[in-house]
DNA sequence: TTGCTTCAACATTCTTTGCACCCT
DNA sequence: AAGGGTGCTTTGAATGTTGAAGCA
């Protein structure tokens, strides 16, 4: 185990270490911009100002950015290392001109001084834009946070629905309070007591138990009474689930920026140095003392289980419903009864497979679920690690850095003056420090409206269906809510529309919603499974059966929220600034609108921003030329009038620069830029193909855009040379222009193949099949020809080096070097007079038979040493397909592998 | 102090159908 | 001499994005 743990701290080491990285790389932009703004000024002051002037905040982001990522080409242009270099080679200069003359130097000073023309005042500042790299980063560090967040936030639902906590907390609550597991017609008021109980009996603190798992950290929660504001949500979720209400754990997941440059402070953090730090420093508070003595004894069993066995968490439940039975309070024993003891069995009505993590390890688990395991141990891991240490950080002056945002004053529902406690130490009067709103619950409460509402319920800082004031807390800590995610039943949905009345401000905040939409899905199916019309897993039979019959003839809730949600998005409030018109989903203002955009139809006015009328987004339509809807595939209905004219941009065609002038303004109204709606268009009509002619443009070829363009009864083939071959078969074709490239500031087409009646298509596939063979054939016949030419070549130049030795080296006894390339008097015989006549076939026939013959013989005598080529001394290189034979002597032959 | 507007600077997108000259 | 390859005058305006300044 402890192997496992070691092995495990590596591995979040090392994802956290990647992580951060990627992160520093996203926040590289903001500190290598300000790097360079200030190592430019000593460049500029000549060697006046050796060491650059450091900023003052030497932040870890910056001190990463430049470790962990190499330099790049720019800034080792401008950067220090430049500046360093700059001064040795002065320096070098310098030591020259000592050598000359040793009075040089201060002048050398002087005019160095001279060279610092401008003051640093007046340095233009070089404002470094974001690249498309850093906003790539950026974007995948913000979506990988967003996942590991996602995967924590269903540990913590899981942990949740952990029936050893459940029974704990249910031993811990006052027996008027477990009447609320009766009630079948929940309203929000009725909650109240609990959440009072909860909120006197479980308090914030600031420090961290260690890096725990959450079903651990809930449990040592639990033990103690206290714990992080998300240990304590969750708790209470867990209470809520006890007493067999449909709750969901719900966070803001806050995530690092989308957008690079942007300075990620997590809510409520006291320092931010990096994603994982997102501990929430709370209120501090002194630990109340229990209103309940008693502890938990199935914890302290738990306790005792954990330190003589040593095993998981989950290993133990399957023996925690018989310690149950020891709780003094018969009715309270009665519910862990029931409730727990149902625990094994409740798998086989629970409609979520996946509702019981714990047991999973008794199913059989699919090679899919156990990666998936795997990877959230690891987000969670990461993301435990990161937040425990901050926490470690910010346990010392835990007070100074508890929470310490201003705080509009929110609802207080019950008990506001003994919440009031004289640990909340206000700034300002009227204000009240509230906790961080990271983590709460939402208790689905099906007497509130008329269908059933999920409440908030913030039972850390005690308020109950303070939905609206959410934002207005996020905000006060200058943060937005980006994503707030509700987890149930190992699934989880984004219900951030119910806290946020500013859609229109975070919606750019967030990532692109198809992948969001896509992540979630399957855990949208998993939380509705849990929540949606079916009560939750730990249900008695008869109310889940209740609760399906509803179903089949009342909408589910989780369709019901879709609608409430989708209404909320609908119904959103018009901005009050102008800007906010800009990319605004529901609302545009003329203002604001494109060059390419239109008001079709002009109204309904919803409103007024400024004077200027505000119309509905979906008034705004995009207007384009002719030719651009003709590559969509469509044309404009014959007798429409363009939507807009737009001035034709002014471009002056050079010689005719001068003469423009004089007919500008008759010409402009000419050639204004005709731009056409959707409304005005009707599916591309074009001439069909009528006898093997294909229908060309006044160019003489067919334009395709897409395939839509293609004139009825045609196709594009692509194939190279398809020109050729047609002409050939003397089919009519045209050239296709797919497109234009820009070169040198001009459109240049782009053609690629040919566009023919459809009928022949098959004769030319054909005719192009044949073609391709035949070329093939002549490529290989090419090839070999050549070949068979650098044999002869080869042989000529080793016959004539044969004739050559022996001529001239007949009388001396000088040793065949042993590099020399010989070949037996057969051979050479047989390819010089092969040679002649220069017949190819003949040539190759020899040389097989030469190949042959150095096989079978291999033995050519030279003078008195008969050459013996061994096997054992053979060597064939495969890429030049050459055999090298070797003799004992020395001597030895290559021989080509025909 | 905060939020909004305006402006400037830079980045990105859209534009959209040759020709003269040289070499083989 | 014909035909293929290569390189020009290396656009430029509109729009989108971001930061800074000014103002209420």
């Amino acid at each position: 185990m402890n192997s496992q743990h070691n092995a495990e701290g590596s591995l979040t080491e090392i994802s956290r270490d990647a992580v951060g990285k990627l992160l520093c790389r996203a926040n590289k932009v903001g500190t290598s911009k300000k790097k360079k703004m200030v190592e430019y000024v000593p460049e500029q002051n000549g060697t006046q100002v050796r060491e650059p002037i450091v900023p003052s905040k030497t932040s870890e982001v910056e001190h990463c950015s430049r470790n962990s990522i190499g330099k790049d080409p720019a800034e080792e242009k401008c950067g220090h290392v430049c500046l360093d270099e700059g001064y040795m080679d002065k320096k070098e200069e310098l030591d020259d001109l000592d050598w000359e003359d040793g009075t040089v130097a201060t002048d050398d000073h002087s005019m160095t001084i001279e060279l610092n023309v401008t003051p640093d005042s007046s340095v233009p500042k070089k404002i470094r834009r974001v690249s498309a790299e850093d906003k790539e980063s950026a974007e995948l560090v913000h979506k990988v946070h967003l996942l590991c967040l996602l995967a924590r936030g269903r540990l913590i639902d899981s942990a949740c629905d952990d029936p050893l906590i459940q029974a704990s907390l249910l031993s811990l609550l006052p027996a008027h309070l477990l009447q609320l597991s009766n009630v079948t017609k929940l309203t929000s008021k009725a909650l109240h007591p609990l959440i009072s109980w909860f909120h006197d009996n479980f308090h914030v603190k600031n420090y961290t138990n260690g890096e725990k798992a959450p079903h651990f950290a809930l449990a040592s929660a639990l033990e103690f009474r206290e714990g992080s504001p998300e240990e304590l949500a969750a708790l209470s979720v867990a209470l809520f689930r006890a007493l067999n209400l449909t709750s969901r754990f719900v966070s803001i997941l806050d995530v690092s920026p989308l957008k690079p440059d942007q300075s990620f402070r997590p809510i409520a953090s006291g320092s931010s140095k990096g994603i994982f730090n997102t501990s929430t420093p709370m209120v501090s508070k002194k630990k109340l003392d229990f209103k309940s003595p008693k502890k938990s004894l199935s914890y302290e069993k738990q306790k005792l289980c954990e330190s003589s066995l040593g095993h998981s968490w989950k290993s133990k439940k399957c023996i925690a419903p018989s310690n149950m039975h020891q709780s003094k309070d018969p009715s309270v024993a009665e519910v862990l009864n029931h409730s727990v003891t149902n625990f094994p069995t409740s798998e086989v009505h629970d409609i979520n497979p996946e509702s019981h993590i714990t047991d999973k390890s008794h199913k059989p688990k699919r090679k899919g679920d156990v990666e998936f395991e795997m990877q959230l141990e690891m987000a969670l891991s990461v993301t435990a690690i990161g937040s425990s240490k901050s926490k470690e950080e910010s346990g010392e002056n835990a007070d100074s850095s508890s929470f310490s945002c201003p705080s509009k004053r929110i609802k207080r529902v019950v008990g506001e003056e003994s919440s009031a406690s004289p640990q909340l130490i206000s700034t300002a009067v009227g204000s009240l420090k509230v906790g961080s709103p990271l983590y709460w619950a939402e208790v689905y409460c099906s007497e509130e409206n008329l269908t059933g509402k999920w409440v908030h319920i913030d039972a850390v800082n005690l308020i109950i269906d303070g939905e609206d004031k959410v934002e207005a807390m996020v905000a006060a800590c200058k943060a937005s809510l980006r994503y707030v995610v509700a987890f149930a039943g190992q699934g989880a949905k984004d219900v951030t529309r119910r806290y946020c009345m500013k859609w229109y401000k975070i919606a750019s905040q967030r990532v692109n919603s198809t992948w969001w939409d896509s992540v979630l899905a399957p855990l949208r199916n998993l939380e509705s499974g849990a929540t949606g019309g079916v009560v939750h897993s730990r249900t008695n039979q008869i109310i889940s059966t209740e609760a399906n019959m509803n179903d089949s003839f009342v909408p589910t809730r989780s369709s019901l929220e879709d609608i409430e949600l989708e209404t909320r998005a609908l119904t959103e409030p018009l901005p009050t600034n102008q800007q906010a018109y800009k990319n605004h989903p529901l609302y545009a203002l003329e203002k604001w609108l494109t060059r390419y955009q239109i008001l079709h139809p002009k109204g309904p006015i919803v409103g007024f921003c400024s004077g200027h009328p505000v119309y509905p987004r979906t008034c705004v339509q995009t207007v384009m030329t002719k030719l651009r809807w003709l590559q969509e595939g469509l044309q404009v209905k014959p007798n429409e009038h363009p939507a807009k004219e737009l001035k034709r941009p002014n471009k002056p065609q050079k010689v005719q620069d001068f003469e423009a002038d004089d007919y500008d303004c008759t010409t402009d109204s000419k050639e204004n830029i005709k731009l056409y709606g959707k409304w005005q268009l009707e599916p591309l009509n074009l001439p069909h193909a009528v006898n093997g002619i294909v229908p060309k443009n006044d160019r003489g070829q067919v334009d395709v855009w897409s395939e839509k363009c293609l004139p009825p009864g045609t196709v594009h083939l692509r194939f190279p040379r398809a020109y050729d071959v047609a002409k050939r078969l003397e089919i009519d074709s045209a050239p296709a222009m797919v497109g234009f490239e820009f070169k040198n500031g001009r459109a240049y087409p782009v053609h690629q193949g040919i566009v023919v009646c459809a009928e022949f298509k098959d004769v030319l596939l054909e005719a192009f099949a044949e073609e391709a063979e035949r070329l093939q054939e002549e490529e290989k016949k090419r090839d070999e020809a050549q070949a068979l030419r650098r044999w002869y070549q080869l042989l000529s130049s080793i016959v004539t080096r044969q004739r050559l030795n022996n001529r001239y080296n007949n009388n001396l006894t000088s040793e065949v070097p042993n590099d020399v390339h010989c070949i037996n008097d057969n051979v050479s015989s047989a390819a010089v007079c092969d040679s002649d006549d220069k017949n190819q076939t003949s040539i190759q026939h020899q040389m097989e038979k030469c190949d042959t013959d150095l096989d079978t013989s291999l033995s050519i005598p030279v003078k008195d040493h008969e050459h013996v080529f061994l096997k054992e001394y053979e060597s064939f290189d495969e890429e030049t397909s050459l055999l090298t034979k070797r003799c004992q002597c020395g001597f030895s032959v290559q021989v080509e592998e025909l």
